[in-house]
DNA sequence: TGCATCACTATACTGAGTGCATTAATTATC
DNA sequence: GATAATTAATGCACTCAGTATAGTGATGCA
């Protein structure tokens, strides 16, 4: 497959790849906030100004793929079924992202970032946010797909997502496995799509 | 009435007070980052060290009561009627904070605070931190009133807050008055409580 | 081969936030 | 009322995130 993106580009991704490497290797031994910026260039081989040109912040050398994962879920909402019912949609949307968790469950990643979130008040915040702008992707999907108002959709896409955060960071901070983090986020799912739980009334 | 805070205590409230009044004056002419700590220290007439004697940050100098308003919705869980179903509960926590949010208006604080919160992304990551952090407290009397479990407490209270922040956040970058934005949360508190909306399908 | 692009570098800067030693005003004690 | 213990505030030096600028060298393309 000769799908050559060409030497300059691949040298590129190297780099990147060295420096989340190298950030991955560094944040294992250390706390979040005695790794600084340099230590990780250095690590790479790298100028500390060349990590900035490939990560906007320190913390973004830790979500390099959450981009991603908003694009799933507003795929999701525009490849649904003609006729399908906002709350499947959801589902479906939810579903897509919470799967794509489940990859990279086996790379250590997934277990590192979840103990960065808990222990780095920075890590943590800087993951809400870009939780909240994949959501707002999504939310304008969902607008458009149901032409819902925008405060409506926002709060659908906001209950929805805001449930899956609360209770994936409660397992987190719980410290329980990964399978059961899952478990959690699917349980938050259908928590935010049926109100129907309350058990305690 | 002599209840007494003592003369220091006085002296350290007026400092704190002089700080958020430079604050708000200063980002009432300035966007966000350009305004520093230095210039607000200076205007109230205090050291930059002493800003941060009163504030961890540059940003809680905008959020100076953002934890009471979480207090509000603790208390309205633990003061509901015996045997009040969970729903109305909830209900009740989020008109408490909608209302206290109300309460402040007619400052200008209100209309400041939102415009730096959808021209910065350093003050939008912070309140949603501080946000989900009163979650965190809200969550807890929820699950202990209800017998819940974490998860479940969790979703419960994410949603129904994820919605009113997502809804918020929507009605200001509309650029809403602040009374279509007081109704976006309310509108947002039925959908994230009754997920019979679905007007679309 | 020559030219343009672009990843990367070196250096110096701004501004947030911290550590530490010190001062001066308040509060408590005798 | 003099004295000692707190503590709000200060000054200064420091670390580190992130930016500005100017420059070098490899790569891609004509």
């Amino acid at each position: 497959m000769p799908d050559d993106p060409g030497r300059r580009e691949r040298k590129k991704q190297a780099t990147r790849q060295a420096l989340v490497a190298a950030a991955v290797r560094l944040f294992a031994d250390r706390d979040y906030d005695e790794v600084s910026v340099a230590d990780i260039a250095e690590a790479a081989d790298v100028s500390k100004r060349t990590f900035f040109l490939h990560f906007p912040t320190k913390e973004d050398v830790l979500l390099a793929d959450g981009a991603g994962r908003a694009a799933l879920a507003v795929r999701a909402v525009e490849e649904r079924a003609p006729g399908a019912p906002l709350s499947e949609t959801l589902a479906a949307a939810a579903d897509r992202m919470i799967t794509s968790a489940e990859a990279d469950l086996p790379t250590g990643l997934a277990a590192l970032r979840a103990r960065l979130v808990v222990t780095s008040p920075a890590v943590q915040a800087r993951v809400l946010h870009t939780t909240f702008a994949a959501q707002t992707r999504i939310t304008a999907a969902v607008r458009d797909a149901y032409d819902l108002d925008d405060v409506t959709a926002a709060a659908l896409v906001g209950a929805l997502m805001g449930a899956i955060s609360a209770a994936t960071i409660t397992s987190l901070e719980r410290g329980d496995t990964p399978e059961e983090t899952l478990a959690a986020m699917r349980t938050a799912t259908s928590v935010a799509l049926r109100c129907a739980v309350t058990p305690g009334s």
